[in-house]
RNA sequence: GGAUAUGUAGCUCAGUUGGUUAGAGCGCACCGUUCACAUCGGUGAGGUCACAGGUUCGAAUCCUGUCAUGUCCACCA
């Protein structure tokens, strides 16, 4: 066999390496499961890769997610398991629309309405294919091992076909209807949100005190007087004194002209001390007031209509913009001498996630999901039920774990979702209605004057399916029977995401996984935070603080940016990114490069450790790489991978680099380029999942065959664990420490040799590595070592645990006195100051124990100080 | 208002169930470069582990409180 070792350019060319590498692996066809020849009974480890948003390109959070993940498909890959990682995109419906709308109002001055439904849809694919492409490229460049053959969209034709399937099946379990509830209203998206979709922003408001009318009794607040137009009742604390004796009273008032039933309720839930301790009761546009309105059969009356128009009926005030309305109303309150007070306040307004919109609470007719109706199935345990028991039976996992009381907290407050959004973009509700006649199927009903239901489903419901709708179902669950990749890859193993997302999507998943395969969608969910800005600050498109990954993976390399999003972070907790990470990681992939450079010409051709002829060296980095390899698994196995990279580090560049190399240089055994070799091969598999294409590169360089992306994951060799080795390497290591400290600290020119006294009782283990004591940068020649004997006269002493050390040489002792002077006045002012804290130690006398305790702390301290300052003086007379 | 997290070196962060002298990287100071790598090597300085109590033989770590910062949820009628 002739082996072809590639001579090795000095740094790792990492633009012209990364394409060439990734084509190879899809071309080998290594990310599909399929393609290994693998034994029918190997464990599954399948994970969805969370489909982004095809709004934008990636940002530096993406790359982050694709780092980790592709980390942990890569590490189960490499340990035999049947891996699978699934790409997709997600049509992220709402939030698509309204970044094309925003596009075409920028470009073409058009609304969607002036476009019209089907040449605005045509837009969207254009939009989608375009963004598409750019974000799917981007995933590939940062090296992701998603195995394409299984790409899906969530909008794509399958995934219709599912879609629509849950919904009819949802529908025939009577968990899906159609009602009138209060949604919260976007006037410019004109669609509903669901509630996690509303953020709530700060904002200065004019909160009203005023009457309905001048013969009302009560006076009531609040912060928009124009929904007062439909009040059908004032609430009011029952405890409340001032106003318990109007409880179940109406009254019929003159409101702005307009007439209007005023009951008096009680409600506990009424707060007595804020506003007047009256809350008027409108309860077409307040979720809390339609609520009460139910429980008191009140009637209901709209104000606001889906354009944030008042509605007709309601004289001058109809077809006027709320704002206008609102300043109508306290003109007129003014006027009748109506209106208590005027005062400021800071409020929180609630507006629409995707354009900041104010939303407008109000009734409307849509399709819900119920999470608390029994499902048969489900042996008559509803979602909300089943999403529950996922976790107190402590099947659904999370890390880190403070996140299942967030998911808990979440399910158990959680109401009927509703699944309509009145937007163009998405999977259409698969119902047809003819007067007050519904049907639900999935294909349209036989019969004329049928009219599809014109709405889009929430873009949660087809992401919440993403783990079973990407493998098939449901012709991979027929029969209530699971099959192919459904029976092969469901539940996945670990879903990884921003804990921002665990209401949103993780609890969706759970439900809809429940239902439709009766299974969790997966085990464990791994929550990552999120990454910052350098001032701590949210990326985001509208600060333009975000970061591209690809150009920054330009400079430094793809490896270099997943190293420092993988390095120092922690589950759960966010991170900030400075671009220094990725130089710092790049660096250490060049440091990677240059040891296997060197490497390679020791030990270009395969070869075989022998463990007899090792040389202490050789001993103990074989015991270090074999801790590490135990070390960086069980890190990996537990989910730590930055703890994993720090070990790996630490080995790599402290250990192999720094020591054992400079070793072997001086010192090298029969065995030594075996031993380089295997230690070699071993790290380049231990970094590949952090580090894929230089690792690839460097194992196509050793010449050893194959693919490092399908190599086993290495198993530790016991045989090589040597306690003793790795004690006696680290006595070496710390006599040659020693010494170079001691020559440093007292300025000796480094280039100039100095015999060396050496006593200790390991005579023979210093014996034997003589030749790199004298090496390893001591500038030590001619080395005595003897069990014991006298101190020379003029000498540099250093010590270690198992050495003195002696290094004759006459010394300037001027330099040495102002040493041991300054020395003795730092422990004069530390006397200074105990005999300080002792004399105001009694103040704390009502803690004796602590004082005690630190006292005897501090005399610890006192006595070494002391012993120190009368050695100082000792040496100081010497000098002198 | 509720929940949750964070506070460790100038900066970014580790610190695994409480256990020797609290660590790393960057930055800084000094020294060094023909010999794999200046994207490098060596040495060093730098810490009241936010603060105050408590538990313990022993606390960065556990408990209580305070302060600061961040995030999420709810509400503001």
């Amino acid at each position: 066999m002739i082996i072809m070792t590639k001579e090795l350019a000095k740094n790792f060319d990492s633009k012209e390496a990364e394409l060439r590498l990734y084509q190879l692996w899809e071309a080998g066809g290594f990310f599909n499961p399929d393609n290994l020849d693998l034994p029918e009974n190997t464990p599954s480890y399948t994970i969805i890769l969370p489909p982004p948003n095809i709004t934008d390109k990636l940002h530096i959070g993406h790359a982050a997610t694709l780092a980790i993940e592709d980390l942990f498909v890569r590490f189960y890959r490499m340990s035999g398991f049947r891996t699978l990682w699934i790409p997709g995109t997600d049509h992220a419906a709402i939030a698509t629309q309204t970044a094309v709308e925003k596009k075409i109002k920028r470009e073409e001055n058009l609304t969607r309405q002036q476009l019209g439904k089907p040449e605005f849809l045509k837009r969207v694919d254009v939009f989608v294919k375009e963004t598409q492409a750019v974000i799917l490229n981007q995933v590939r460049q940062l090296g992701s091992s998603l195995d394409w053959s299984r790409l899906a969209f969530t909008l794509d034709a399958p995934r219709q076909t599912a879609v629509k399937e849950l919904f009819v099946r949802m529908h025939e379990a009577g968990l899906l209807y159609r009602g009138e509830r209060i949604v919260n209203w976007c006037p410019r998206c004109q669609s509903t949100l669901a509630d996690d979709e509303v953020e709530h922003q700060e904002q200065q408001a004019k909160f009203y005190t005023f009457r309905y009318a001048s013969d009302f009794p009560i006076v009531i607040a609040t912060t928009r007087p124009e929904t007062k137009l439909g009040d059908t009742a004032v609430a009011v604390n029952p405890k409340d004194k001032r106003y318990s004796q109007y409880i179940g009273q109406e009254f019929t008032v003159d409101f702005c002209g307009q007439v209007l039933k005023i009951k008096i309720i009680g409600d506990r839930h009424v707060d007595m001390a804020f506003g007047t301790g009256a809350l008027g009761v409108t309860p077409a546009h307040s979720a809390i007031d339609w609520q009460m309105a139910e429980a008191n059969h009140l009637p209901i009356i709209k104000v606001i209509d889906e354009q944030g128009k008042i509605h007709d009926g309601f004289g001058r005030f109809s077809g006027l913009s709320a704002l206008e309305a609102r300043e109508m109303v306290v003109e007129d309150l003014k006027n009748n001498n109506l209106l208590v007070s005027e005062e400021d306040i800071s409020n929180n307004l609630s507006v629409c996630y995707r354009c900041d919109t104010p939303i407008e609470p109000l009734p409307s007719l849509q399709w819900f999901m119920s999470v608390d109706t029994p499902v048969a199935h489900l042996g008559g345990k509803s979602l909300k039920a089943k999403a529950l028991e996922a976790v107190e039976s402590g099947e659904l996992e999370f890390l880190p774990a403070r996140f299942q009381k967030k998911y808990q907290d979440w399910v158990i407050n959680l109401k009927d979702w509703c699944v309509s959004r009145q937007i163009w973009f998405g999977h259409s509700i698969p119902a047809w209605y003819k007067g007050t006649e519904v049907y639900v199927g999935r294909t349209a009903p036989v019969g004329d004057g049928w009219v599809a239901d014109q709405d889009t489903l929430d873009t949660w419901f087809s992401s919440g399916m993403w783990t079973f709708s990407t493998l098939g179902w449901p012709d991979t669950f027929a029969g209530g029977v699971k099959s192919g990749d459904l029976l092969r890859f469901h539940p996945t193993q670990v879903l990884e995401t921003g804990y921002e997302l665990i209401t949103l999507w993780i609890s969706r998943m759970v439900i809809l996984s429940y239902f439709a395969v009766g299974e969790l969608p997966f085990t464990k969910t791994y929550l990552h935070g999120m990454v910052l800005d350098v001032y701590g600050k949210k990326m985001s498109k509208s600060k333009g603080n975000g970061i591209d990954p690809l150009i920054v993976g330009e400079t430094y390399g793809m490896d270099a940016v997943r190293l420092s999003l993988l390095s120092g972070i922690t589950a759960g907790n966010d991170s900030k990114y400075h671009e220094e990470k990725t130089a710092v990681a790049r660096n250490f992939v060049n440091k990677l490069w240059n040891v296997s450079r060197f490497i390679l010409t020791q030990a270009p051709e395969p070869l075989v450790v022998n463990k007899a002829e090792l040389t202490l060296a050789d001993a103990w980095i074989l015991s270090r790489l074999e801790s590490v390899k135990i070390s960086v698994t069980d890190s990996l196995t537990k989910y730590e991978f930055s703890a994993a990279a720090e070990d790996l580090r630490v080995f790599t560049w402290d250990e192999l680099a720094d020591w054992y190399l400079e070793s072997t240089k001086f010192m090298s055994g029969q065995s030594t380029p075996a031993v380089l070799r295997y230690v070699l091969l071993e790290i380049l598999k231990l970094w590949h999942p952090f580090i894929p294409f230089v690792t690839e590169e460097l194992w196509q360089a050793t010449g050893e065959g194959g693919y490092l992306i399908v190599v086993p994951w290495p198993k530790a060799n016991q045989d090589y664990l040597s306690t003793e080795a790795e004690k006696d390497f680290a006595i070496l290591k710390s006599v040659v420490v020693a010494i170079r400290t001691v020559r440093s600290e007292n300025k000796l020119d480094p280039t100039k040799k100095l015999p060396a006294i050496i006593y200790t009782k390991q005579t023979e283990l210093f014996e034997s590595v003589k030749v790199l004591l004298k090496s390893l940068r001591t500038g030590v020649d001619d080395i005595t070592i003897a069990k014991t004997g006298e101190a020379p006269a003029d000498a540099l002493y250093c010590q270690t645990a198992e050495a003195e050390i002696y290094l004759p040489v006459t010394v300037d002792k001027t330099e040495e006195i102002a040493r041991l002077t300054k020395n003795e006045q730092e422990v004069k002012a530390f006397i200074d100051r105990l005999e300080k804290q002792l004399a105001n130690a009694e103040f704390v006398n009502n803690a004796p124990t602590t004082v005690v305790n630190k006292e005897r702390n501090r005399l610890v301290e006192f006595k070494d100080k002391q012993t120190a300052l009368a050695q100082a003086l000792a040496k100081l007379k010497n000098l002198l």
